[in-house]
DNA sequence: GCTGGAAGTTACAGACCGGTAACACCCTAG
DNA sequence: CTAGGGTGTTACCGGTCTGTAACTTCCAGC
């Protein structure tokens, strides 16, 4: 299990996906750098010599997650060339799926809920990462032909968003349960209207 | 001395009133007993004759906090006395409001992100607070003569709590100033179609 | 005035936190 | 073989955390 990650990988490698895993689980300030170097079968020293602070190590596990996250998009290229509503739908799926996998929301937004300091560097790095995945899910709905993509584009990660959440408080058998309906009749919906 | 914030009340409520300030400010486990009972104007004995752990404090500042966002119920009805569709245009406009009052979320929402324990007390209690708030809504929806009451009203709730997720990443300038437009979108929707 | 309970004070326990110093080791490149 | 950089080990720093013990002070009701 933990030892899966502790394969003979380079140390930093190790320590960024074991923190990602235990950030993801237990939360940031629920996981200690003793943990982390622990679970990863090194220690304190060698952490500290490949990042400058815990707080660095919380930024660059934001960046992996959503680099790890952003070949999502590739695979949706790939799975529908060209065909950008397909693209869309394949979103709505993958979405949905990710409401299943765990009780835990989303990464940038668990670590906002935690950070509180207004200029804690995370919080740069999460306006900056969740503004780029608006962008590609704007553009997706602009090439997909739908008129009014950014509103779209915005009603779905509101939901999106929502339904992560719901699962975190209430469990994935509440409202979260009727994302794909909503979503997908949100769709029917804007491409009814009026396309530029 | 500023009496303001301090107010010669009972202690226990003086606490309660503080944590609930400071934890929706700073988050849970970014503030610690000592910085509240300080705060409050009182001394870390006081709390834990009134309070048997952290942990149960904790859980009253969320029930407190339940309390509290529920006379906004009465006030709909008072407003708008028997109009229950005008009822829930004026929860959207409430909602609204609360996306700008200020960056942080909802407190059930991010406790449920902090607390990942998953037999942590919180949890139960989140869970509970949220399905009461929810069928306050489906019943507004209901009232208001809408067909699919459940759907709407999920549908509101997950774009709220998404908005809510929203502002806490991106700010308040984000996708979330679309909320009002969506939501209203939306009731249209509902109402156009055939009820029963 | 007396008494009893609530509240305040001080000190402490035991654990954990992020971060650093000093030093021993191992392994590979030259 | 040797030099040196990456790594591991141990110990430590100062601080914070939740929670408790023992004692004093205050104040309201009698």
């Amino acid at each position: 299990m933990a030892d899966g990650v502790v394969e003979r990988s380079r140390p930093r490698d190790r320590i960024l996906e074991t923190a990602r895993d235990m950030f993801h689980k237990h939360g940031i300030k629920g996981v200690g750098v003793d943990a982390i170097t622990e679970a990863a079968g090194t220690n304190k020293m060698t952490l500290y010599r490949h990042f400058e602070s815990k707080d660095e190590l919380i930024v660059e596990c934001l960046r992996a997650n959503a680099l790890k996250a952003g070949s999502m998009w590739e695979a949706f290229e790939a799975e529908h060339p060209g065909d950008k509503l397909a693209q869309l739908h394949a979103w709505v799926r993958k979405a949905a799926a990710m409401l299943n996998t765990d009780g835990r929301g989303c990464d940038m937004a668990n670590a906002a809920a935690e950070l509180t300091e207004p200029d804690h560097p995370a919080r740069r790095v999460i306006k900056e990462l969740k503004e780029a995945q608006r962008e590609r899910l704007v553009g997706l709905c602009r090439d997909a032909g739908i008129g009014q993509a950014e509103l779209l584009a915005d009603t779905l990660s509101l939901l999106f968003e929502g339904a992560r959440v719901s699962v975190q408080t209430v469990g994935a058998e509440g409202p979260s349960t009727q994302f794909v309906r909503m979503a997908e009749g949100l769709i029917v919906s804007f491409r009814g209207t009026a396309a530029g």
